[in-house]
DNA sequence: AACTATTTATAAGA
DNA sequence: TTCTTATAAATAGTT
């Protein structure tokens, strides 16, 4: 219907496809609202042009959304459609092992025993008491190895005052000696001195750390 | 294009309208082909005629589906895809819930307490014993309440075998006597006889409910 | 479902 | 893109 007959292939010239599609676009649009209007029929019409560009026409009475839904349903369900059907069954297994999980949880609670058998309250009760004698070592083991790091803390608190001790007494026999009390209590441990240990009965409260601030000694 | 113009109105003969569809129908798709083809589109084209039929044409390079992602892709998510965000939402924090759930129990059962403090340990412990409590309480509850119910069940036993050993001794002094044992012993409790209790030094172990076969006494 | 007179769509050109 | 127009294609009314 033009000029001249055209076969139905591809249109290789780049700006006549162009053309092309713009024309027979308007076209199959009209045709798309004549069917509807005179035929009281629901048209989707959607077209990509080889450029990637969107066109469509959709019958007034309906839109995109209800035309594939209901294609859906007379095709049966599509890939996509599966895809949510196996979402929502995955939903509900999950949903089913929290409840059971929850049960569970509140059996080992002591609540909602009612349902268990003697057996099972049986079985129950001595999994719980493992359990507890579990949780109970850990602690003891925890107990035991803090108590340990406490005691090396302490040590190396002691071990620090001793170094002090030693070098506040020193303190007249050095020659240049300035009063800077605060360097000497800042020193690092690496200066070890080999100087004879001296009781400090000035100094009674040094040892039990206060003296120079709070040290951390809280357990975990 | 016809014989004669026509307005575009609904064609209300329904024959009519129903043959004009048809036509139109198959021109429609030849067009959307004709598109596909000259113009190197991808066209999705899906018709429901007054009666519901359904029609389509698509592109054989590509799927409805694919349309209608791309489709979503340029016009932004819809409705659906919002509703299908949700889902994947919802089913996230269920698998979230559930992973805290199977870590409690883990802990609750005495597995991967290394991530607990001090403090979480011992009160992980206290509500542990607090269990085991419960759960035992509840267990010697139930074995009280079963072996209330065994004394019943024994007493029943011992009640039928005395009426059993009365109607045996009462053999002799009935006229009608025709020696079937096994009538006496299957015979119900219904027709109890007020005749005296004696004792039967010759029948020992009638009382421990063995002679006739063994009972259910299982607790549960 | 076929026919065909007529309308409509559009290819080529401007 | 849009207009023009010769011509191909679609189809309304009919059989």
């Amino acid at each position: 219907m033009g000029r001249g007959k055209i076969e139905i292939k591809r249109i290789e010239n780049t700006t006549n496809r162009q053309v092309t599609y713009s024309k027979r676009r308007t076209g199959i649009v009209k045709k798309a609202r004549e069917l509807t209007v005179l035929c009281d029929a629901e048209v989707s019409l959607i077209m990509f042009s080889s450029t990637g560009k969107l066109s469509e026409y959709i019958s007034p009475s309906t839109t995109t959304k209800k035309i594939y839904d209901t294609y859906q349903q007379v095709n049966g369900v599509d890939l996509w459609n599966s895809h949510y059907e196996k979402m929502k069954e995955t939903l509900k297994k999950q949903k089913e092992s929290n409840m059971k999980l929850r049960k569970e949880i509140r059996q080992r609670i002591g609540e909602g025993l009612d349902d268990l058998s003697f057996e099972e309250l049986r079985g129950l009760e001595q999994d719980l008491d493992g359990s507890v004698k579990v949780v109970r070592d850990r602690k003891y083991h925890m107990i035991a190895t803090q108590t340990e790091t406490y005691r090396k803390k302490l040590r190396n608190l002691q071990e620090t005052h001793t170094h002090l001790m030693r070098e506040f007494d020193a303190r007249g026999e050095d020659p240049y000696y300035d009063g800077d009390y605060e360097s000497l209590l800042g020193m690092s441990n690496g200066a070890a001195h080999l100087l004879p240990y001296r009781l400090q009965p000035s100094q009674p409260n040094l040892q039990d750390g206060e003296t120079y601030g709070s040290y951390d000694l809280r357990l975990g």
